[in-house]
RNA sequence: GCCAGGGUGGGGUAGUCUGGACAUCCUAGGGGACUGUGGAUCCCUCGACCCGGGUUCGAAUCCCGGCUCUGGCCCCA
């Protein structure tokens, strides 16, 4: 027997339909604002990742030589891609764009709860504008994806200026592990590293900028600052949009190429990795060739999504088993390809099984069944059975299309 | 890369501590009783000890290594 590679996981019919209908009301969201599909390739040259992270990421990444020598990797995120593609061919479409994409990531790291080696994310980017109304606008985007798709969960937004303000004065190293220390909310282990890098004073600051939740307590600890007006505009924005969040300027991750509004959500119900959507203000378009163009996106963690809502049952269109007796095989062939031309999804013995056998498979996988013998050959009828009530009766081909599209999905 | 706990037919399980004959039970799948009316019932059938090594007369059981799953750490672009 085979196994399935680490990390990676089958879906039943019963899951890829829970999944699809999640996946459905995602993109009807970002469509109704606006947004359209892309797509990009599966792999990509490995610099395209490297170039902005590092060489260090290449051991969290699918990379492969292929037969040409090149140096290529399975994409660990779409967002660079997205905006290789912009520079490539999305220079002469009006600004701002408005796209999303749906795309399976792959990474090389351990396995758990919400986390997989071939992994969805649902994304949107927003490329070219540069305004507060942009990121409110992202923002609020994601809140009513996720809301849509009934998720319980917390959006957190912040802003990195405040934090960078506060750190101004330190060397880039003693910096960045600053914030990682902040972004953990490891506090004792942030006051000890202050103490030892001779910034004790910072610490209450510091703590206070991932403890305030309003604005006013923002300026209170970091006093007037040219980001203020910015913040501020956001939040009016988010207000007026009426989308439900709380202040977070703690959040500190993704340093390196983040450059303003930063935000994230985390599920309720989820254990360590509990985080179901990130995004935030960047510039990338630079570093693949194209114009120093400022983009605002989020991706969604799809399959952490679809761990919070468990199990749940999508609607689903009726199936009708087409019985016929062996004698009348044209004529059931017939009503089949009626039944299926209406757009109904129909299934027909293929095991040259009994009339009772038949039946028996019907009432586990369908909601109704019709049976065609001789009598309803002649008389060019059909026998129609409910298979919930048992109830059975005679009609035309088009009578029993009419009730099965008159009785619509089932739960 | 680290820690903890698991891995027995497709799914769920008993047996493991205390080694012993054909490995338990439920469920799902296939067939039949039943060649124009099913889900019940009965019968038949298919099908498993994660892999490799070791100890032993004998290993699902004990020991070692690996793989893998679950949860946590690390990381999270």
């Amino acid at each position: 027997m085979f196994q399935r590679p680490r990390g990676t996981r089958d879906f039943l019919p019963d899951e890829m339909e829970r999944r699809r209908w999640i996946e459905a009301r995602m993109r009807e969201c970002a469509r109704r604002w606006g947004y359209r599909e892309v797509c990009t390739p599966a792999f990509e040259e490995l610099e395209l990742f490297t170039l902005r992270s590092g060489e260090a990421i290449i051991q969290e990444m699918y990379t492969f030589r292929d037969k040409g020598g090149r140096e290529m990797v399975l994409r660990p995120e779409v967002t660079a891609p997205v905006l290789r593609m912009f520079v490539n061919e999305g220079r002469n479409i009006p600004k701002p764009i408005r796209w999303f994409y749906f795309a399976d990531c792959f990474r090389y790291e351990r396995p758990q709860k919400g986390r997989y080696r071939q992994f969805w994310q649902f994304g949107v980017e927003l490329i070219g504008a540069d305004s507060p109304r942009a990121d409110a606008e992202v923002i609020a985007l994601a809140e009513a994806m996720l809301r849509g798709c009934g998720i319980d969960f917390e959006m957190q937004v912040g802003h990195l200026a405040p934090v960078k303000h506060l750190l101004s004065g330190l060397p880039k190293e003693v910096a960045a592990r600053v914030m990682q220390l902040l972004d953990k909310r490891e506090f004792p282990a942030l006051r000890e590293y202050l103490e030892e890098t001779g910034h004790p004073d910072l610490y209450d600051g510091l703590q206070g900028l991932t403890e305030c939740r309003s604005l006013q307590e923002l300026f209170e600890i970091i006093g007037h600052i040219e980001e203020g007006e910015w913040i501020q505009r956001v939040c009016s924005e988010l207000d007026t949009y009426g989308v439900d969040y709380c202040l977070n300027f703690g959040i500190a991750r993704g340093l390196d190429y983040y450059t303003g509004t930063v935000f994230e959500a985390f599920a309720q119900n989820l254990g360590a990795e509990n985080q179901v959507l990130g995004g935030g203000t960047y510039r990338l378009a630079h570093l693949f060739g194209g114009e120093d163009l400022p983009s605002c996106g989020f991706a969604i963690g799809f399959d952490r999504v679809m761990v919070s809502l468990g199990e749940f049952r999508v609607p689903r269109k009726p199936a009708v088993a087409v019985i016929g007796m062996p004698e009348v095989e044209e004529y059931a062939a017939a009503v089949a390809k009626g039944m299926r031309g209406a757009g109904i999804s129909v299934v027909r013995d293929t095991m040259e099984r009994s009339v009772g056998s038949q039946l028996s498979h019907a009432a586990k996988i369908a909601e109704y069944a019709i049976i065609v013998g001789r009598k309803e050959c002649e008389t060019n009828t059909v026998t129609f059975k409910n298979l919930f009530s048992g109830e059975q009766r005679t009609l035309t081909l088009q009578e029993a299309i009419g009730e099965v599209a008159a009785h619509g999905d089932r739960a």
